[in-house]
DNA sequence: ATAGATGCAAAGGGTTTGCACTTGA
DNA sequence: TCAAGTGCAAACCCTTTGCATCTAT
């Protein structure tokens, strides 16, 4: 990620102005709009580096292809819809889940995610 | 599944033996050894088969293939061992997250999955 | 000028499908 | 018997890689 080329900064807007986990794929969709000749293979190693570089961290939920979003964030879990198959950031967090670790198990993280209707699909 | 063939009844005694969610390959793994020329299409094919009947759910882990399990167990979640790879069944749950969910969104159901060792593992 | 970055197309890894052979009922 | 089921290999889909070309510095 040493140079600064239209495509990398077409990926970076579209991770930031969209403001929700990405695929590959919607990456390049929207990418393509500012850089028409855009390829696959520089998306996925554009957001390969990214999260190497530490600006992005990788999104995954159940059954899903990796969501890539910019980093930097707090805590936070995910909602999507099962309408549109959006994905969205959630605020919040129950908090402790130790009740839910059997004995001899040791919980070092949690994921959540909701799933139901956004705004739009409802 | 109209037949109760060797392979099938292999399958269905894998995954009410090993009781935890199983991938594929762990099934195929597992399987071989009752029935040494199993092959993976068959699994698939299986996998997907007691799904369709309602005999087994499918286990969708983020970043993981899907994983399956006999259905009728009653709502709960999946521990994963970051050391072994291996995913367990949790009892309980925290129960109410709408306060996670923004005005305008409507959650309907939600997955928690919790990271850690296991017994084996810690 | 030149090493890094890109785009294409081929290669990988996991899953599905087509088809001839096998087998349960 | 004979359609459902199986195993193999090819086909698929998504992601990664090789390589010739392009380009930021």
């Amino acid at each position: 990620m040493e140079r600064s080329t239209r495509q990398r900064q077409a990926i970076r807007e579209v991770l930031s102005e969209l403001n929700r986990p990405l695929s590959p794929a919607e990456v390049l969709e929207a990418a393509r709009r500012k850089v028409p000749g855009l390829g696959i293979a520089t998306v996925y190693r554009t957001l390969k580096g990214l999260l190497a570089e530490g600006s992005a961290v990788m999104v995954e939920l159940p059954g899903e292809p990796p969501r890539y979003e910019l980093a930097g964030k707090k805590h936070h879990h995910h909602f999507r819809c099962t309408r549109c198959g959006k994905v969205f950031e959630l605020e919040g967090c129950p908090g402790d889940l130790s009740d839910m670790v059997p004995a001899g198990f040791r919980a070092e993280r949690h994921e959540i995610v909701l799933y139901g209707a956004c705004t739009e699909c409802h």
